[in-house]
RNA sequence: GCGAGUGUAGCUCAGUUGGUUAGAGCGCCAGUUUGUGGUACUGGAUGCCGUCAGUUCGAAUCUGAUCACUCGCCCCA
């Protein structure tokens, strides 16, 4: 009789919320978009599906394995697994319409088919910011883009209680520099570089043996050692230790190494001027293989370690190399958002206190079919004349129930309408948190409302 | 791609060395005189014990396979 029924279970790594936690999640989202509107980025959208040979022009090896891939027909098609790439193509696309430098936002999912774990999904949201130019953009451009990230996750911190927070940064010329001046290219450079990258989460023994396997010279593992050490001192430059002066001769002669000591340098000038400890030289942070060319950065909480780097991006040249003969290039940045509240939301550590905001402001129940017709009036007038969020149920059941529902969506007000309201042409008020109700004629309600939504 | 763990009510889980009608809390439904919610009290429903096979007189419990989920690793533009 009764036929097998289908799992209903949503697929690992995707993520579906009730109403009240999507609630949530969607005020954080127009808090974020808000924020970066006011920074003086634009939206835009890209489709979530592109033609393979777009997303993976610049993609390595690597990439691909994570990205959903299928046919349709003749055309191999890709979900997109960033906004970045879609973007270099959008601007490529659109350059004779846009005016540069382009700023512009884009918060939207983002696809990557790679095993699910704690805050890391397959589906998830991606708040993005990149400004783009033809030809050159200033470096005061990155710290446009990580000076508009840190406002917003503080605007965010606010308002959930993030604690505080710290901005790591760095810059791949001076790693590109270091590595030239060895003639470290190719997969030995990608290997110290990826070990360098986990130079935090791993022991310093485990760091030591990686990167001596690695580097397969003792000269060049000492170097890099000591090239944590050096300090970055605004408007003094680098500062090298006395003990490593004859060491690191060579820097002064590095075009590559200066270039991107004095862009770091101009950044983390730029950003002492709005805090002094949260935006940290880091050289760490090294991000991606390819895709990154000038300075990187990446956003962790003290609060939460565990969420690993919760806003990250750089400075890339070429991605546009693909798609256009113009020279673009461009800075940005994104916060994880499903990364970063998902996990909080889901525990209950963000409630809907924190917002303070209701999801419904007043809720008409008509007490059974004859007041239908005027409780449909009513709720219009209502929803016309106010800017609160109202509705309506129709449902022939007893009145406990309805008030049940009432309170279930969190209703801040009742507005009766039974026999006795119809016809007296009135209707009652009752305010669900503090239990008084009042039958008065529907404007006074309407004044009611007002006074204390 | 690799490794480990877990699948029992809508949810979170308990379930003894294999033993007869399968358990709790929360939630849900109904009531505590039918036009009043949150709190309280009373009562009730709900399960192919993930699926398939095997061992056994007997399996939620043991074995195998399979699927799903979770957590790590790899990787993360």
């Amino acid at each position: 009789m009764s036929k097998k029924q289908i799992n209903t279970k949503v697929l690992s790594g995707f993520v579906e919320l009730l109403p009240e936690q999507q609630f949530i999640f969607d005020c954080i989202k127009s808090r974020v978009e808000l924020s970066y509107a006011k920074a003086g980025y634009v939206a835009i959208d890209t489709p979530v599906i592109e033609k393979s040979e777009v997303l993976f022009a610049k993609a390595g090896g690597d990439t691909e394995k994570q990205v959903y891939r299928f046919t349709k027909g003749d055309n191999d098609l890709s979900l997109r697994f960033d906004l970045t790439v879609p973007f270099a193509r959008y601007v490529s696309e659109h350059y004779n319409d846009l005016v540069f430098p382009f700023k512009r936002y884009h918060i939207a999912k983002v696809y990557r088919g790679e095993r699910a774990q704690k805050g890391r999904y397959r589906e998830f949201y991606q708040a993005d910011i990149d400004i783009v130019s033809e030809d050159s953009l200033s470096v005061m451009y990155d710290v446009d883009i990580i000076s508009t990230l840190a406002k917003t996750i503080e605007n965010l911190s606010n308002l959930c209680s993030l604690g505080n927070f710290k901005m790591k940064i760095s810059n791949r010329k001076i790693w590109d520099g270091f590595f030239e001046e060895f003639s470290i290219s190719g997969e030995q450079k990608a290997s110290i570089m990826n070990i360098i990258d986990k130079k935090a989460k791993i022991t310093a023994e485990v760091f030591d043996t990686e990167l001596s396997e690695r580097v397969k010279n003792p000269n060049v593992e000492k170097l890099i050692k000591e090239l944590f050490e050096l300090e970055f001192i605004p408007n003094v430059g680098v500062s090298i230790p006395e003990k490593y002066h004859s060491d690191f001769a060579f820097i002064n002669d590095n075009e590559k190494m200066k270039q991107g000591i004095r862009e770091l340098e101009v950044v983390m000038k730029s950003l002492e001027t709005i805090s002094k400890d949260r935006f940290v030289i880091d050289l760490s942070i090294v991000r991606g293989l390819d895709y990154y060319t000038g300075t990187v950065f990446e956003t962790f909480l003290e609060n939460y370690p565990e969420f690993g780097s919760v806003s990250s991006g750089g400075r890339y040249e070429n991605l546009c190399d693909n798609y256009t003969d113009k020279k673009i290039c461009g800075v940005g940045g994104s916060i994880g958002l499903s990364r970063l509240f998902i996990p909080l939301i889901e525990s209950g550590a963000i409630s809907e206190n924190n917002i303070s905001k209701s999801m419904i402001d007043v809720l008409v129940l008509p007490q059974g079919e004859n007041c239908y017709f005027r409780a449909f009036e009513i709720k219009n007038k209502i929803l016309n004349e106010t800017i609160y969020k109202t509705s309506i149920i129709y449902e022939n059941k007893k009145f406990k129930k309805l008030m049940e529902y009432a309170n279930k969506v969190g209703a801040k007000y009742v507005v009766i309408i039974g026999e006795d309201e119809v016809a007296n042409n009135t209707v009652s008020v009752k305010n669900m948190i503090t239990g008084e109700q009042q039958t008065v004629s529907i404007n006074d309600a309407l004044e009611i409302i007002k006074e204390k939504v």
